[in-house]
DNA sequence: GTCGCTCTATTGTATATACAATGTTTGTAG
DNA sequence: CTACAAACATTGTATATACAATAGAGCGAC
């Protein structure tokens, strides 16, 4: 039995996942503060200009975050103008889609997103952070896939 | 130039790891759901239990929080008789301890963690937890080193 | 001794997050 | 056609998170 097969994961990776999350947002957040964004936000909006107009829902799946914290998360970018909510074709669903203003903010932030992460590939390095989101879209795609398989 | 040299992460460092912390939090939270206990807070009984007592601004510090959040998280374990918060020698400055209560709710809680940690690595595979592991490390040491520097 | 500076922690305010409960609309069984 | 189920989104409630502002206690300079 070699070393590698034996070796078991020390610690809990939820909590070590949790703070390399806080410092990486702060990161973004800092460059985005110029600007009066979070990176959530920069983040929604970047979703909603690629996709939309979509559906809540939709969208929610496609970031995978909960439909209530879509929801509100969406709040203060429709309260800004850069994000509209209307009706669909079915009146119990809506659409999302982003505005001119929301055109131009997301253009403005685009730069501050580019500053931080190459702040942060330098940071960390170039290989590291290509290693990380190799090693994360892998997890991903097993979460993704476990849901598949308990639908069918 | 090999194709490795040249390759620059593509998509939101921050986005990605955020969408993963959702995915693995969850998975923790829904073990630890059983027995009324939010995985954070799971996390923060075990610091106190390990570390304390100890004052909330060095417990802030090794657990990359902000102490302003930390001040918060405790409020939950407190009023359920878990964790102690009481006036240190310099009257400035607190300790925080965790109590018999805490102690019994962090050993039930324990085997939960376990559950939960052991499901990740099936889910995952070891290998890429293991992995996982080692860049996260490594990146939580760049952070910190970059403080200590700036400290400097 | 007292005025200001530093250290420590908390509170004010805003967003992020999720589960449970609710409301509203649509479709469907009878 | 009506009552019930399914689909969709939001609101209720609680915690997590951070920055800015505040409060209170020690410590030094003079």
């Amino acid at each position: 039995m070699t070393p590698k097969a034996s070796a078991k994961p020390q610690g809990c990776s939820n909590a070590k996942l949790r703070q390399l999350t806080r410092r990486v947002s702060q990161h973004y957040d800092h460059e985005m503060a110029k600007i009066g964004l979070k990176t959530t936000q920069y983040s929604l909006l970047s979703q909603v200009l690629h996709r939309g107009p979509i559906r809540p829902g939709d969208l929610a799946k496609a970031m995978v975050l909960d439909a209530s914290t879509l929801t509100r998360n969406l709040k203060p970018l429709v309260a800004a103008g850069w994000i509209t909510v209307g009706v669909g074709a079915d009146s119990r669903s809506h659409l999302v889609a982003i505005t001119e203003a929301g055109h131009e903010k997301h253009a403005e932030a685009q730069r501050r997103w580019k500053a931080a992460q190459e702040g942060l590939n330098g940071l960390l390095g170039v290989e590291r952070v290509l290693a990380l989101h190799d090693l994360i879209d892998g997890s991903l795609q097993r979460f993704a896939d476990r849901e598949t398989e308990s639908a069918s």
